[in-house]
DNA sequence: GCTGCTCTATTTGTATACAAAGATTGGCTT
DNA sequence: AAGCCAATCTTTGTATACAAATAGAGCAGC
């Protein structure tokens, strides 16, 4: 743990992903940093660097707020998280493994005894929500591409705090379910145009579900 | 001109672009720092800014270095770049405006007139660069996609570099024109399919031009 | 009572000082 | 002579101090 900055930036970042800072507020260097018993300087590169990813902005000499988002950027995202992790279903589906798709369908029968248990429980939600990410996570590491797996970490921030706040109801948390299955079923067959197909359509029916919810709130 | 660090980061940034630093070479900050006649906490936060792009890379406590790219990297980058822009050809052709148009095929013009002119000249080709960076960036501006434009931003540094020492064939250059002009075409039709293929294809073309001659090296 | 201005207070931006971690060089041992 | 260890030297990481800029409060003028 030798770096501090470090340490920050996770605390913040982990802290705004909790929904624990509220939207758009103020991030004062001097305060994070008295707080931490810390100085400025880490606080302000941990800063910078949300900042390069898009959970804070910062104006210049008015300081760092917690970003916002709004439907349209919400459906930007989606859309290019579609597209990214089709592709990335593209690349893995040649490249996977008898024990990657293994360790895929563990993931999904996971999820779906996750699902069967007791309904709204708040540990059910963290944990699925948890098992979704690596489920994710894992295709995009079998794609091979640093840089199309860097592309998608930026893009899915937004995301993950909307997730804070949603809770998906029973279809289309069966759908969700049966998309996975059905996309490591399209990887073990080697068929990439099906994998990456049912990607798409798996990321923009989360993007419909997330906005139609959005109009409530 | 209020911000030192904005300053630096520009300059170190224009200097990896045009290849005044040779590949991996160190980046010590007090050095950048006494260079420039400034102290070295602006220096650090350009550095930190220039690794979140992926044009540095740093490593704790041991300092920053010029990126350095492999034939793989390329072909990652112009895979997305490729999925990425005829994206933006999708978004931006349904909203392209006469006066849009128009400004394409301006450039356009501009770029076939450069062409045939005096060949090997040392100033057509950065013109013919920045007039190609002006349409993809049109482009990319139409399709009205913050983020997409972000991600492609991120993905451009490095075929910038290359840029540098690539001298084109004068049959690619002509199929890059013809393409630019085909995109502009699909677009006043109103085809976004045809307009993102061409778009595609654009981009592939590109990096087996720059692969080809990556071999070369 | 409201608008606009100035002065102050808060906060960011930059410089400098100090601490800690790596790299390097020189000598020592085998 | 080669390799290893240690001391030093360089360079990064953090803290603190100071400068500049912005926001806000209070007052003056209308």
């Amino acid at each position: 743990m030798a770096k501090i900055a470090t340490t920050v930036y996770e605390q913040i970042r982990t802290a705004i992903l909790n929904g624990e800072l509220s939207n758009s507020e103020r991030l004062v260097e001097e305060d994070l940093a008295v707080s931490m018993g810390i100085s400025r300087t880490p606080v302000r590169e941990a800063l910078r660097r949300l900042a390069a990813e898009g959970l804070v902005d910062v104006s210049p000499n008015r300081g760092a707020r917690v970003a916002e988002w709004d439907v349209h950027d919400l459906r930007e995202i989606f859309d290019l998280r579609s597209i990214l992790e089709s592709h990335a279903c593209e690349l893995a589906t040649p490249r996977a493994s008898a024990a990657e798709i293994e360790f895929l369908e563990n993931v999904c029968q996971e999820m779906e005894e996750l699902a069967e248990t007791e309904l709204s429980s708040e540990t059910r939600l963290p944990a699925l929500a948890a098992r979704n990410r690596i489920f994710h996570g894992k295709i995009i590491e079998m794609s091979n591409s640093t840089r199309l797996g860097l592309l998608i970490e930026t893009l899915i921030h937004v995301p993950i705090v909307m997730q804070t706040y949603k809770v998906y109801s029973p279809e289309a948390l069966q759908r969700s379910l049966h998309h996975h299955r059905e996309i490591v079923n399209a990887m073990k067959a080697g068929d990439e145009v099906w994998a990456s197909s049912v990607m798409r359509a798996h990321v923009l029916a989360a993007r419909e579900e997330i906005l139609g919810q959005g109009e409530q709130i």
